[in-house]
DNA sequence: AATGAATGAGAATTCATTCAT
DNA sequence: GATGAATGAATTCTCATTCAT
């Protein structure tokens, strides 16, 4: 397995679920043919092959990396006081026009993950470890003093990722919302809890 | 079976409606097929053709109820302290197993949404009216000294949309999920808010 | 069977081959559905199969009408010097425009008689008697030798209903074709012969 | 397969127009399937596809030939002299077995042009050309004083090409027809012309 | 007799997948 | 490794025909 060629693979596979993610994200899974994702790719169908089983592992495939990124976005190994502001960019991000194609691929993958076990799993794992993340430091900082020590951390972590999702939703449909509203809106909310 | 009243036509598109979100709910728009809807319905293809111009019409048609029916759990003409505790009962009301089938069709209808202009519109429409009805609540509630003056009430009846929405994503994928846990966060967030 | 029930269902017959002929000229046999018939002639799809065994038989039956009526308009007992006149104006007749559907009638009738035994069998009656009709003529023309003896009155007979035949093939495709012309230019043929 | 030439693509799509048309002159345009081409031509029916958009394509690009094939018989640059001989020849043709096929098909195609906005235009523009330069051949020889100068060229030009019509349809109808018979009355016809 | 709702077999078309070159 | 031609099962949709009312 020569290291040249190990690359070559490597490059050949992200060509083609790069090709595939702008096919998924225009079109969704089941409008998009392997055909759509050869041309997109300039390669030819029977490529596709020799890396996927099927369309199905593209599907998955697109699904992971679209978490393993997401996972990129999160990584914080701060305190409360340190995640907040990273929380808070990770929202505007979405407004980026770089991240259309993102945040239109997530949600289909969301949809996705409830038909294809496999796409499940990613999508469960790519959302059980930063939900675990922050439950953890919500109990760190009530620990502290830092937040009210009331609230459920569990469920606290749930409501700041639905915070995320329903923006990324709601983004997704209107790409021209008042993403600053919102940030603004979410970050009194959270200056009330941190007071 | 020669002129058959209006109520029997509304009856029937119903069943056929009903059988539609069955197999939709399990099964997603694209691996669901006519016939599959058929015999759920216990009826033919060809009487499918009869109340819809074709799949995409019943995708529509199944988007278009489900926002009505949210349209009517989401109905409440009161001030915001009246309008909490409906919130949190909606909240409250994803968990139940009776609302599953719902539950997953809304992500499949909003992921839909992203490549059919019609599920679009009627998404749209379903999500506007109601964040429409929360921003002015919310001014209101502002002016009355009850909620905090500086909080963009566009941003912030977005963010209680999200957080509705994200429940409901996470409840499609684990319908275990503690929603008693979520529902406390939620509250305890409010009452900060209100307090 | 009373009179007035068996003077009905004539009339009904009627009312339907009128609603067929309209579609079937407009659209051709087999783009025309029952249903078209149904709303042409406003009355029920499965009122058809009352009068017509199925679709197939409401085709022979036009066919045959359509033969009915065509040899309404070549009767002529006299001599050839009788039948000219007659011929011409049958030729002259065909650019009329109330004779457009019968026409374009025509056309779908012959290529229909190359799949359907009874269309054929209707066709080919349709054709034959008139065909016998001129070819006795001719001969009796020859034997009072007002026609050359050397043609084969068989011959010229087809010869004569093909000048019939493509004349309403080219007015079916082209209705503003000089009819005028192409009758001078029989007639010129005609008289040719019988000096 | 990959990259076949040009040579080979232009044979498969002439297999598949070649069984379409055995097909279609047996049973017509629309008692044929797809899958009945695929049958006849031992492709498959997906095949047909790559080399036409759609059923309707595949009638079209038979008309076309057809009368493509057919303007190869026609070709004639010489005066009316020569080109009475050619025209008896191609009446004559009408009979041979090897015929069969393409006299039938013609029918269909002169039904179908009706319907057919694409077929129209291609059986218009076959029957145009030829129909052009008989008319021109006619005055250049009514002007040599080779012809009546009386008759109207254009009329004249199309009483030849129904002549020949109509000889294609009853020998569709009846391939047993005495052909001889129909072209010695022509000849007649045309030798009283000529004189 | 008449209706038109309902059926379901059949046809066109698509597209994931294979495999000869 | 790559290609893209070829396959054929699966799917959508149509429409002749039936039959309960």
């Amino acid at each position: 397995m020569p290291k040249v060629s190990e690359e070559h693979r490597r490059a050949r596979r992200q060509e083609i679920l790069g090709a595939a993610a702008r096919c998924f994200a225009r079109a969704g899974f089941h409008r998009t043919t392997i055909q759509d994702i050869a041309v997109e790719s300039g390669l030819s169908p029977g490529l596709v092959y020799r890396y996927f089983a099927d369309k199905d592992a593209v599907i998955t495939a697109i699904a992971a990396q679209w978490h393993e990124d997401q996972a990129g976005l999160l990584r914080a190994d701060g305190a409360v006081g340190d995640l907040v502001p990273g929380y808070l960019d990770l929202l505007r991000s979405l407004a980026a026009p770089a991240e259309r194609e993102r945040v239109r691929l997530g949600v289909q993958i969301w949809a996705e993950a409830l038909r294809a076990p496999e796409v499940e799993a990613v999508a469960r794992a790519g959302v059980d470890a930063p939900r675990e993340v922050v439950a953890r430091l919500v109990r760190v900082a009530q620990d502290r003093g830092e937040l009210p020590a009331g609230l459920p951390p569990d469920g606290l972590a749930r409501v700041f990722i639905a915070i995320y999702q329903g923006l990324a939703l709601q983004t997704a449909w209107d790409a021209g919302l008042d993403n600053d509203a919102y940030v603004r809106a979410v970050e009194g909310l959270v200056s009330l809890l941190t007071s």
